[in-house]
DNA sequence: AGCTCTTATGAATCATTGA
DNA sequence: GTCAATGATTCATAAGAGC
């Protein structure tokens, strides 16, 4: 069974809204990727999560989640403790526990890399520069398809690392050299939410992919709390899914995860609970798609 | 008081060892620094520790690496948890929650990015190429000296990054530029056991620190199971302690941690169970200790 | 268009103040 | 006391102004 809609935002409360069988049928669902509110931070969506209490709010969410995603798909939650009282919390480490008990296998932890962590200068303490990308499925063979996220090295022999930029991200994204997606990497490096210098991978990483990802370039959009760079959605999705299959993301915010899906050719359902985030994502996703649609025969 | 013993490599299980109050009296130790055995592993010198028992096998070290260290100092575990049925095991993540449960403090977990990481390629994983460097406390205010591991922007300015390497090396780990200096760098270069085109850290590292660290180069001793670059335990070295400060590795293998400290002028206390890493160690320390002990007036 | 300079700001953390 | 709220601090990057 599919879902009764794809290529839809819902605005709602993803506790709520996931629980709607007709929405969300059992096993419908290849990807889950998705970067919920940290505990502790005032958040105006979800009313600050404390961190006693995020194991205790997110297990149901993870419940449906578990019951909506295919027998051989992935779920990547990106997440990082904050610091209290000078000692990193536990709530992510008691979450990871709990939903393996919930029947979740954690596959992998992979590190996000990031270059420009926010700043801040403690007599104790250094600045973040790194985030948890948590990895989980239901069996033990899920499908990945590593060939996605890889490039020949020949490509790279030929050229400067540093000359670099755009059109590996073009070839990145589409796959091929073609007009639509050199349109499309330039809409969306055009965006203002996008820096116009992107590159999506350094070049060791781009040659042989490991468990830490690293992108040069960051997103700095202050309207959502949780922004994630396109860069990251875009690589998780190419490693675990195919063209048409269906992304899931339960905190979707200002639709980063949807825009590296169409852009991908993959199928994306997203719930978000703030209004206005809805409403920017849905702008985005209109103007991407305009861009799509009157593609050059 | 002081340990009774100074510069000393002991040759027993430290589980054991730690116990004696006149080897290791109460808060006498500035830093504990170790890269224990991991779980599972075919290790002669532990008889290879199950992922379910881990936590409990190494509580009881912990609760003497606690009464040893002095309340400012801190404690620097390197660990990374293995795979096993397709998943990665959870030891580090309780023996986390548990350490806490003991009264230490769980300050940050640093990300050891390893550039050259285990060779290997799976159909669902990718080579593992990071490890947890968790920083633990007693106290909230333990001792931080964060300029030691940075160097001042301007030096860098006047240069090409690509032209640096040993003489880089040599500042890092002396802090001046004497003669001594160089000739340890050199002979630490020099060794088997580490590569000998050694840079300590990378442009943005070495400027301003984060909780990522990233060495370009990586030893390869397949003698010892849980060996960590040089650099590794000199970064930390640096970070919380000072010259004749007291470094305590109760799981030192071949003596990584000891040629740091001796390098850095710092006081080592080593305890390795295997008789063979042991012997090993003291031809390093011995071979070291020459050429700073010939000293050039 | 390209360049320099200026300004603004972000998944933060800590110390201080006030209830 | 404990807990919550506020302000200062920090720098890589983007965006804009001015030439």
């Amino acid at each position: 069974m599919q879902p009764s809609r794809l290529d839809v935002l819902y605005n709602a409360d993803c506790a709520v809204c996931l629980k709607n069988r007709q929405r969300f049928p059992n096993n419908s669902v290849d990807l889950i990727l998705t970067s919920p509110p940290y505990a502790d931070r005032r958040n105006h969506s979800y009313g600050g999560i404390a961190a006693e209490e995020y194991v205790e709010w997110f297990l149901p969410i993870a419940e449906q989640l578990y019951r909506v995603l295919r027998p051989r798909g992935s779920f990547v939650l990106n997440i990082k403790e904050n610091v209290k009282d000078g000692e990193r919390q536990t709530y992510v480490m008691e979450l990871i526990l709990a939903l393996k008990k919930q029947g979740w296998r954690w596959v992998e932890e992979y590190c996000w890399y990031k270059k420009n962590s926010y700043p801040g200068k403690w007599p104790n303490r250094f600045r973040d520069s790194w985030e948890r990308c948590l990895h989980f499925s239901k069996q033990r063979n899920f499908k990945m398809y590593q060939d996605a996220v890889k490039v020949p090295i020949g490509d790279w022999a030929k050229k400067r690392f540093k000359s670099m930029s755009k059109n590996d991200f073009i070839r990145s994204l589409s796959g091929t050299n073609s007009r639509l997606g050199r349109r499309v990497a330039n809409w969306l490096n055009r965006r203002k939410v996008y820096p116009h210098n992107v590159v999506v991978f350094e070049k060791e990483h781009y040659v042989e992919p490991t468990n830490v990802l690293r992108f040069p370039t960051e997103c700095t959009n202050r309207n959502h709390s949780a922004v994630f760079p396109l860069e990251l959605p875009t690589w998780f999705i190419k490693l675990f899914t195919r063209k048409n299959n269906i992304i899931l993301d339960p905190f979707i915010g200002v639709g980063t995860t949807a825009l590296a899906a169409i852009a991908l050719g993959r199928r994306y359902i997203g719930i978000e609970a703030h209004k206005e985030f809805v409403r920017e994502a849905k702008e985005s996703i209109r103007e991407l798609k305009g861009i799509i649609s009157s593609r050059p025969a």
